[in-house]
Parts: C-alpha cells; sequence; structure tokens
RNA sequence: GGUCCUAUCGUCUAGAGGCCUAGGACACCGCCCUCUCACGGCGGAGACACGGGUUCGAAUCCCGUUAGGACUACCA
C-alpha cells in the first residue's frame, strides 16, 4: 500500500470573522495533520467579490494564530502549491471548466439572472417536485453558442449533470450516501464574472494541491455527490470526505447564529477565554477518545486524534463546560503568564497604567496565586482584586459592615481591637497575623467568621475574597490600619 | 415541497448483540473542608424518542413513525 503523505485544508471565505464553528473544522484538520505527520494547508477562498470583507482574513489568520492552529502552507507563507488565494488562481478555473465544455462534460449558459428567477418563481408557485436550472441552455447547437458569445452576451458554464443513474459518496465516518442523479440540477461552474463557483474550485484546487483528506461541515453533503461527479469528468481521484456534525444553536433548535449570543472566536477571546480552554472544549464538540479523558491541550490530543472517534450527530453549542475548561486552566498558568492575560482587563478597568511599571506587574504576579482558582474569565479578575491595586477604597456600607444579628457598636469594637492588635504586629506576615487575630477572637470571646468577616469588609470593601491574612499581607499594614480605622469611624454614630 | 443527515441524562458524550441495575464530564442539589468566596473531596437526582420486526437475548441490527437539522444561489 503506497501511504500519500496526509494533506488537509481549512478554506475559510474571507467573508466574515473566523467563526466558532470554523474554528472547530480547523482544529479537527490541524490535528489530523499532526496526528498523521501531514502538513496543514490555509486556503482563502475568496470567489466571490461580492461577500468579500477585507479586515476578515486578518482575523481569520488572526484567531487561528491565537489559537495555536499554525498552518504549513498558506497565503502568508507561500508553499509548493500556491498561490493560496483563489482569487488568484482564475486561469486554473478557467481552463478547466473550458476543457469540460470541450469534452462535452459542461455547457455555456447565456440565461439572464431574471429569467432564472423567473424559472425559480414558477417552480415555487407550481409546488414543483424538482427545483432547479431548467437546463434551457443546456442543448443550445454550437452555432448559437458561437453567435451568443461573439455579440458579447454575459454567460456562466454548468456542469452537465447525468440524467440518470445515482452517485455514491464515500464519507469517512457515515459511510455510502447515495443520490439520485436526477435530483441535481445542473450548477454553474464558472460565473459571469469569470470566477469560479466553490463546487469547481474546491475540486480543482484540493486535486492541484494534492489534498488527501476534506474535513468540512456537515452542510456540504448535499453538495458532495456534484464534486465527486466532477472528479470523475476529470478523472481525478476524489480525496477521502470526513462531513463533521453541525453545530446547533444553544437550544439545540437552528444553526448556531448570532442570535444566540457569540459566535466568532474573537468574542470569546475578548470575553476572557484561554484559547487552551477553547481548544479542549471545541475538541469534544464531535470527538471523544478511547477512554474517559476529557482534558487535552492540543499537542496531546494531536497524539490520540483519528476519524473514527469523531460523531455524527449534530452538537448543541453551549458553554457551561467551556467555562469550566476556562477555570481549569487559569489555575493552571503560572502567575506571571495569568498576570499577563489579565493586563489589559485591568488597564481597561483603569486599575493599572498602560504601560505598566515593572514594579506594579511584580506586585500583580503576587495576587495571582490567591484569585488563581476564583475566575473562570478573566475579566473577573478585576473584581477580585481592584481594593490591591487602589490605594484608597470607599469606606464600605454599613449593612456590608455588619453581620446579621450584630449592631454597629459592636462591630466597632471588633474593629477597634483588631486595629490596636495589627498595629503592634511586627512581622506583618500570615502567620503572625493567623496567631494575633485567632487569639484575638478568642479573647473577645467571638467566634473567628465573627471577627475576620468585617475585618474582611473593612478593608477590602467586599464580603468574598482570598483568604484574609494573604490579603492583609499583601495590602501592607498601612493601608489595613487605615481602611480599618476609617470603617471603624463610620459606625461611630 | 424535494434530496440528504441525525436521534442515549438539561448539555457534551461512552456504548459496535449478552460485560448495562446504561458509564464519564459540565451544569444542578446535598454533605465535608473552611475566616468569606472559590478550589478540592464525597454523595444525589437525571437518558436509551415511539412502534414494529430479527434474535435465546437489542441502547446496539432492519423497517416505519415522529422529531430536529442541513441543503435546495452566477454564497461558501
Amino acid at each position: 500500500m503506497t501511504s500519500k503523505q496526509v494533506r488537509v485544508r481549512f478554506a475559510p471565505s474571507p467573508t466574515g470573522f473566523l467563526h466558532i464553528g470554523g474554528a472547530r473544522t480547523a482544529l479537527y484538520n490541524w490535528l489530523f495533520a499532526r496526528a498523521n505527520g501531514g502538513k496543514f494547508i490555509l486556503r482563502v477562498e475568496d470567489t466571490d467579490r461580492t461577500r468579500f470583507v477585507p479586515e476578515a482574513l486578518e482575523d481569520i489568520m488572526t484567531s487561528l494564530r491565537w489559537l495555536g492552529l499554525d498552518w504549513d502552507e498558506g497565503p502568508d507563507c507561500g508553499g509548493d502549491f500556491g498561490p493560496y488565494y483563489q482569487s488568484q488562481r482564475l486561469p486554473y478555473y478557467q481552463q478547466y471548466a473550458e476543457q469540460l465544455v470541450r469534452e462535452g462534460k459542461a455547457y455555456y449558459c447565456f440565461c439572464t439572472p431574471e429569467r432564472l428567477q423567473e424559472v425559480r418563481a414558477k417552480q415555487e408557485a407550481a409546488k414543483a417536485a424538482t427545483f432547479g436550472y431548467d437546463r434551457h441552455c443546456r442543448d443550445l447547437d454550437p452555432a448559437t453558442v458561437e453567435r451568443l458569445k461573439a455579440e458579447g452576451r454575459p454567460y456562466v458554464i454548468r456542469f452537465k449533470m447525468p440524467l440518470t443513474g445515482t452517485t455514491v459518496v464515500q464519507d469517512a465516518l457515515r459511510g455510502e450516501l447515495s443520490f439520485d442523479n436526477s435530483t441535481l440540477d445542473d450548477h454553474v461552474l464558472l460565473k459571469s464574472d469569470g470566477f469560479p463557483t466553490y463546487h469547481l474550485a474546491n475540486t480543482v484546487d484540493d486535486h492541484l494541491m494534492q489534498i488527501t483528506h476534506v474535513m468540512r461541515a456537515d452542510e456540504w453533503i448535499p453538495s458532495t455527490p456534484r464534486h465527486v461527479l466532477q472528479y470523475q469528468a476529470f478523472g481525478w481521484e476524489p480525496p477521502v470526505f470526513a462531513h463533521l456534525p453541525v453545530l446547533l444553536s444553544p437550544d439545540g433548535k437552528g444553526k448556531l447564529s448570532k442570535r444566540h449570543g457569540a459566535t466568532s472566536v474573537r468574542e470569546y477571546r475578548e470575553q476572557g477565554y484561554l484559547p487552551e480552554a477553547l481548544n479542549n472544549f471545541l475538541l469534544l464538540l464531535g470527538w471523544h477518545p478511547a477512554d474517559d479523558q476529557e482534558v487535552f491541550r492540543i499537542e496531546e490530543a494531536a497524539k490520540l486524534f483519528s476519524l473514527d472517534r469523531i460523531n455524527t450527530s449534530p452538537v448543541a453549542f453551549q458553554t457551561d463546560k467551556l467555562a469550566w475548561f476556562n477555570g481549569l486552566y487559569i489555575r493552571e498558568l503560572p502567575a506571571e503568564d495569568l498576570a499577563r492575560r489579565c493586563l489589559p482587563y485591568l488597564q481597561k478597568a483603569e486599575l493599572l497604567p498602560d504601560p505598566c511599571p515593572p514594579e506594579r506587574l511584580a506586585y500583580l504576579n503576587r495576587l495571582m496565586p490567591l484569585v488563581r482558582e476564583r475566575i473562570k474569565l478573566l475579566p473577573e479578575i478585576t473584581d477580585w482584586v481592584d481594593f490591591f491595586l487602589q490605594e484608597e477604597i470607599p469606606v464600605p456600607p454599613v449593612e456590608l459592615l455588619l453581620p446579621k444579628k450584630t449592631t454597629p457598636d459592636e462591630v466597632r469594637r471588633l474593629l477597634a481591637a483588631a486595629y490596636d492588635t495589627l498595629k503592634e504586629l511586627a512581622p506583618f506576615t500570615e502567620v503572625v497575623l493567623e496567631e494575633a487575630l485567632r487569639g484575638l477572637a478568642e479573647q473577645l470571646n467571638v467566634k473567628t467568621g465573627q471577627l475576620f468577616m468585617p475585618i474582611r469588609v473593612a478593608v477590602t470593601g467586599r464580603t468574598a475574597t482570598p483568604g484574609l491574612f494573604d490579603t492583609l499581607v499583601l495590602l501592607g499594614k498601612d493601608r489595613v490600619l487605615c481602611r480599618l480605622k476609617a470603617a471603624e469611624e463610620s459606625l461611630t454614630v
């Protein structure tokens, strides 16, 4: 058995930001290439000039890189099978389309958009069993074709679909899918602007670029027989097809769309998700290992990934588990790394300057171990560290300061006692603080929580914070005393 | 309408005829840990869409029904 080198591609159309579903397709292709020592190719399907969005490609590439999905050949880095922009490959498509016309496997069609629309309208009105192009130009005599061309009439080239028979598509995940050729219309190969349609460009490029496996979304299944028939018309060997299950909206009804929240990789990045988490989550949306392992970094998944563990049923895109993965990977991050990823959010909240001086960054690093297991999304960092990064905090509202069933006077006395105890304390370290404050609680004959909570609120302004002793140490004696005093005074009538 | 795909806890899934009293994870609930919140640990609730076959035996195979989805452009 001669095993060709595995070559797969991700072929996005630059019509918008990288979609989460596209990211999964890219991930699977990347993993498959890496798992098999193959090549991962990025190809830009920019054949629709009406939908072209200039910023889209930049976003797609940025997002792929952010996810760590690097490509071996592509528009920016080139390769032996370029160019990798379809808009720069027009001569190929024209040549192959003309070839099919010459061989009687395709034909010129001069129908106007208006006529096509009429045909469609009539079919709909008649509730016709079959839809699609009515093959009006399929049997135009050569003389007429020449005349119309000479007149400069715009035309497209259409594929001459076999009128009978069935076409069997081999899907690596679903087995044989068979289609009745009579249900397939004569699709356009080359548009009147000289650009190819997806159907043509795709098969020509996959062949020319020696793509061995095509992993693409489920929605392509209905057009796969067209592609298979084209490969046959050209006399080419088709690649292995594997159609990935569609991503549905969270409620499982309908395709995932913007109506149901974030759909682009960029949005997830901005919301504070880690690429590690997104990859891990996306990996499990349709693929499962032989055992019950669920936590995978992509390098690890690349060793295990295989086509036969991919599912075929549609997948509801629900992000609960993504958030859990995110917390998981955040907890694994070294302090410096976490701090670096949180920095932009803190700067946006004006808790740190931009650029951030080294000493403040160093301080931020020290905070990370305290908050690591408490955040699921990066932006949540602000609520956990704001009181550390501010020199002064507003005096906490009285109701926060008072545990239930306590009076302002009791709490004021507790805070005053804490103030006096801490004032004398040296060194100001966790162990010393813990010993002193536990001792104080005992001495005052209150439960630790009764004493600790008012202190916590007084120095942080919050009821949920990292451990009290860590917090006090990192706040520093001066700020602690100052905030205790302010809180105490706010309770004085 | 036509063609096609899919069908196990709320969600992602394990399951390739007996190992299933259906396993795991997230989410949810309870308990433990505990200075709060988390993290962590332990436990709980929770599913084979329905109906027919085939078989000694079916979540697993076949058929049908139902439901959901995709496609049906000179978009990809």
